[in-house]
DNA sequence: AGCATTCACTGACGTACATCAACAAAACCG
DNA sequence: CGGTTTTGTTGATGTACGTCAGTGAATGCT
């Protein structure tokens, strides 16, 4: 272990003063949705008690809080250890347009690296746990470990991806198309941290699910009733059921 | 300078071998709109010379001709010399979205660094001379010099960033927003790099145009009518003057 | 528990924009 | 250079979706 790394690490495993919200209960980052993230630091060979040592606090959120406004500057890379948040940014009347939901095990803040600020603002849509790495630990950490900085690049490129995707969806989709593509998008991810893909909830409003797709409320609702009568999918409110991927597929698809 | 930096630039100073379609005439980098960038690689007090060392191979594309394919493997990154390039991403069903439109003295390829392929198409909307930086020089290079690293991170965040306003754009503004955002972007661009920021040239067909924009070529093309009856510009086929910036501004943001 | 607020949903109606069609002027090309 | 193709533009018509308005159910708050 490097010198720097080494003091970085002292500075960070000495108990901690938590924050006023920080209420989690101490659990070790092999429960993290982000543990495979979190490794990168590591290397493959790495110390597990290490692990534990690039995050400097979890952070709780309840609905509706703040985690970061643009224009703030880039203090951490945040990890959702559980729940989920909204990204979005404004327009100067005060438009508003959604540019990701991040649910568990993703993170956000690193499309900000370069900038140093924020870029968009972030907030929490349900009670949210956050593992927060402070960005000179980051850097301390991504001088030493070159495989971090390959991450990093790989984190952003995945971003732009996503959104050359998102951007495809808003330019050339209609209603069905959209919304096919969002829930199919969550099934995914869902399925990738090991939930169901067919189950879920959203944990966002239809006016939320309506902004970050370009439409309206109401064409959100319209919608999600015209796939139920189509034998597509159930829908409880925030509980969501789907009843044929192959079909909500090729309607995404168009 | 390090040995491999040495080493590469021993490679690159030989006489080269030009390609069929490089018929650059032999101009120094202090001309070329991207200098900024490329004397990155040098550090502020660099030998000028290794400035030449660095780009590879220059190539002219025609109307028309691909730079690279989606999924193509990541060889090089693109410098615009001059001219002008769109880069897009399709649909299962052949559907088109034009990502962005990049001129003289603008980068490409970036995005697709740590994934190692092409995430989109990129294609000459006119006669275009391109600088090329082999990936592995790059990376080289990034070793010896940190400079290089933080770029690269900027130059993602750059584009994360403008994706995020077109996202804005396709998701919450109409025609007339969208087609004043889109001409004030060029303006400020062509202003950067020296041009006139009021009197340009349009490489990109109304079609294009139409498609960055998520709309219709005929909407492209009436919107720009009435624009041109509010006496807001006047337009010559793909000769654009901008009359009125700031009312121009003021649709643009709603 | 009880009241206020938010949220999901549905119907009626309006409209911004797409689509279709036609045409003239450039641009291309052998 | 003359014919073909592409591009820009306009008009007529259609429609997908937004907007407005109203309702019941769930949720939040004190």
């Amino acid at each position: 272990m490097t010198a720097v790394v080494r003091m970085i690490s002292n500075r960070l495993t000495t108990p901690r003063v938590r924050e006023n919200n920080e209420v989690c209960s101490p659990v070790t980052c092999r429960d993290c949705g982000i543990y495979g993230l979190c490794r990168e630091v590591n290397g493959p060979s790495g110390d597990l008690r290490l692990l534990e040592t690039i995050v400097r606090s979890r952070k709780m959120f309840k609905r509706g809080d703040l985690l970061y406004r643009a224009g703030d500057p880039l203090r951490a890379i945040h990890a959702i250890r559980c729940g989920s948040i909204k990204t979005y940014v404004l327009t100067n009347d005060g438009r508003m347009q959604i540019t990701g939901f991040h649910v568990t095990g993703e993170l956000l803040g690193l499309g900000a690296i370069a900038a140093n600020h924020y870029a968009s603002e972030a907030r929490a849509l349900e009670s949210t746990m956050v593992c927060e790495v402070p960005i000179e630990v980051l850097e301390a950490y991504s001088e030493e470990i070159p495989s971090i900085r390959q991450q990093m690049l790989k984190i952003l490129s995945r971003e732009i991806l996503d959104n050359q995707a998102l951007m495809l969806l808003l330019g050339k989709k209609n209603a069905e198309e959209r919304l096919a593509t969002f829930l199919l998008s969550l099934s995914r991810r869902f399925e990738k941290r090991g939930y169901s893909p067919t189950k879920f909830n959203l944990s966002m409003s239809r006016s939320d699910i309506g902004n970050y797709l370009g439409m309206a409320e109401e064409t959100v609702c319209r919608i999600f009733t015209r796939f139920q009568e189509e034998r597509l999918l159930t829908t409880a409110r925030r509980q969501v059921q789907l009843h044929d991927l192959d079909r909500l597929k090729s309607i995404a698809l168009g």
